[in-house]
This record gives C-alpha cells, sequence and structure tokens, in this order.
DNA sequence: CGTTGGGCTGAACAGTAGTTTAGTCTTTGA
DNA sequence: TCAAAGACTAAACTACTGTTCAGCCCAACG
C-alpha cells in the first residue's frame, strides 16, 4: 500500500475540508455544490465521494473537524491576573486572546456556528449541549457561593446566559447591518462582555457597585 | 377579466402560501421542493410558476403574508389592568393571549422566523430591525424615566434585551430536548418572562425586591 | 523491478430540480 | 350571447444535482 504522506490525510483531503468549512459557512449546506467544493479545493469532483464516499459524508468529516477545533477553543482555563480568583475580566482576556490567534478563521467560525445552531441537527444539539453545561455549572458554583438570591429562577438562569452569550454569534449578520460593525471587532466584544457582567450581577438600575 | 372570487385572492393562491408557510418552516426554503408543494396544496405544479412567475415570488409572497402576520400580533398595546401603568406582567399577559390565539400554528411561526433570521436575508432584517425598534424605543424610555444607571452601557442594552427576548425562538427545538418541553409551553414561557424581568431589573444577586 | 494500491481525474450517468407551454374550464363584461 | 381573461392542469423541457466508474499516476513493498 501507499502512503504518500506519512503524518497527514493526505493534501486532497484536507483541502476539502478546509473549502468546505468555508463555504458551507457562508452559503449553507443546500447552498454550495460539489462541483463549488471541488473547485474551490483545486481538487477533482470525483475526490468528495473517493475520500468521504459522499456529500453528507464530508458534512460530517468538517463537523468533526469544527467540534475538535471548537473543543480546543473550549477547554482553556482563564489565569487571575491581579486578584486571587478568577475574575470575569480573566475570562474575557483569554477568550480575546483566543479570537485574535484566530483572527482570520473567526468568521467562518461564527457562521459555521451559527447554522449549526439554527438547522437543529443531532450535531447543532452536541454544541448546545456543551454551552448548556457550561452555563450550569457556572451557576450550580455561583449557587454554592450563596450569590444567588432565593427567588432567582435556578431552571431559567443558564439558558437566559446561553441566550447572552451566544446572541451575537447568532445575530452578528445583523449587528453589523445596524451599527455598521460586527460585534467581535476591536474593543465592541469586550465592551458587550462588561455589560453582560454588569447585566447579570446587578440589572439596569442603580445599585451596588462592586460584584 | 374573470375573477372567479371577489374577495380573496382564490382558492388556490391562498392554499399555496399556507402550505408553503409550513414546509418552509418544517424543512427550510431548499428542502421543500415545488412538486411538495403542490401536492400539499392540492394544485397542480404549473399553479405556482401562474401565480409567483417563480418559487422565489412564491417565497416572497409568504414573506409578506407572514410579516403581516407578525406586525398584527407586534402592534398590540398592553392594557395596565391592576395599576395606572403597564406592568410586565400586563405584556405578558397580552403575549400569553396572542400565542394561545394562534397555538395550532405557533410551531411554524416560530420555526418560519428562527429560519428567516438564519438565512440572513434583507427581510430576515427586516425583522430584526422591528424588534430593534421595539428594545430600544423601551431602553429610552426607561433611560427618560431615571431608571438606567448611569454606567449602563446604552449601546448593548437594547441587544442583549433581544437576545433575552429572542433566545427561546431560536434555540426552542434545543431547550425541548434538554427540559422535555417546548419553551412555550404551558407556563414555561410565563415563568421565562419573570426570570427575564427579574435578571434585568436586578440581575442574579439579592437586592431591591421592587422594580 | 514488477506489482500493488491508494490518491486522484473527468467524462458519463441517472435522477430531480424549477420552469415553460399548449390547452381546458369557468366566469364575466360588452 | 360571445369573446376575453384569468385560474388551473399536466406533460414536456432544460439545466443542474450528486454519484459512479474506468483508468492514470506514482510511491512503496516483496
Amino acid at each position: 500500500m501507499a502512503k504518500r504522506f506519512e503524518n497527514n490525510e493526505g493534501d486532497g483531503r484536507a483541502r476539502l475540508i478546509e473549502a468546505a468549512l468555508r463555504l458551507f459557512a457562508e452559503r449553507g449546506f443546500d447552498g454550495v455544490t460539489v462541483r463549488d467544493l471541488a473547485t474551490a479545493s483545486g481538487v477533482s469532483v470525483g475526490l468528495i465521494n473517493h475520500h468521504f464516499g459522499s456529500k453528507e459524508g464530508l458534512r460530517a468529516a468538517v463537523d468533526d473537524h469544527f467540534m475538535r477545533q471548537f473543543e480546543e477553543a473550549t477547554a482553556f482555563e482563564p489565569e487571575p491576573k491581579n486578584s486571587e480568583r478568577v475574575t470575569p475580566e480573566d475570562y474575557a482576556d483569554t477568550v480575546d486572546q483566543w479570537i485574535n490567534r484566530h483572527q482570520d478563521r473567526w468568521p467562518d467560525t461564527v457562521n459555521y456556528f451559527r447554522r449549526a445552531l439554527l438547522e437543529d441537527s443531532d450535531w447543532g444539539y452536541a454544541l448546545f449541549a456543551r454551552f448548556y453545561a457550561i452555563a450550569q455549572t457556572s451557576v450550580t458554583k455561583m449557587d454554592a457561593d450563596g450569590k444567588l438570591a432565593a427567588d432567582v429562577d435556578r431552571l431559567w438562569l443558564p439558558f437566559l446566559m446561553m441566550y447572552l452569550e451566544l446572541g451575537t454569534m447568532l445575530l452578528d449578520p445583523y449587528i453589523k447591518r445596524t451599527i455598521g460593525k460586527s460585534g467581535f471587532d476591536g474593543d465592541l466584544w469586550r465592551r458587550r462582555h462588561r455589560a453582560y457582567v454588569t447585566l447579570i450581577m446587578r440589572g439596569i438600575g442603580p445599585g451596588r457597585a462592586g460584584l
């Protein structure tokens, strides 16, 4: 048997996955033809079925690729900078750095994410479940620390937090249209994070300044 | 010229729009063929192009139909029940009643909405803009009434409020998978509304009970 | 050094998509 | 009453979809 390259899956295969991620993110699965994919990757049509069995098989491979990338991104542990505890600012710093490091691929990532969640597939649910787990853990921890008022709805709070976190991802195209730039642009993301933390901690009214 | 019916647009046309709204909501525009639409409406394939010029034309007509329905739904004025001012409970009541009145069509409405926002078209943006206008008006009003703390981010607050309002619409399929029933089921929607108001007003920590 | 086998090609293929069109039926205004 | 017009049908049409397949190229193994 001949394996031209020992350490990777082959050039054509990798290029197909990369191009598919981008094109699916831009136009959606149904909006991309196998010929589009072949042209964008510089390979022939036949290669898709050769490597992945079908167009649907390619989608599965792309999902897999995306999920690995995504798990790597969410597996970080923010390090406390000034205080001995991790502050929301530390968290923002870490995510900030990750976004900057992947700046070129970020729009595709967001769009792929959008479509994955909005077309409710099994794998979209896997993504959702991952976020839900994070939100719920966070809520449980806050509850144990006595930071939650007694009458706060424990069932809805994690979902509401998810809405606030995912909102910009799901609706960014419209944010862009409304205010002229992406919610991930410049310090806008950071500003949103601060607004989010403030809202969670004390709502919109004047109140305790500290968290 | 012959108009078989004076007061409506014709049976076939109306049935096509109705069926298309349902099918587009379930499977998305690309997931529905003109033959599916014809079968579901009990008409022939040719009638779609006869009435709407193309499948895309039918989509435009459905969008139009949906928008009218949607404007009717958001043009309500909640009436104060016990106090002289409109409370969040009054608001919830009004929306509640509207949902109940359209209970049979509600799942289609939500799904159509989701897909409209996903495909970021001009008309999806029109939907978004409508919500944004509502949120911003509300924020401006609260600001004028001195209910907003000085350091609250005026740019992000309307968006964050939209995230909280639209979240259940956009992610309901996953809510259903996670907790077993739809976020619009029973009193769950109302409970979410209460959690939302509480969060906005005083955050998650113990604080002033009144609004 | 010949054979093997996988990456890869591109033309051919079969199915299905949206659209066009010739024509029927029914209503209605002149 | 009769011709015009619009609702509607069903088959034919065309373009494009994802898939298959016979075969090329080249590295690696015995």
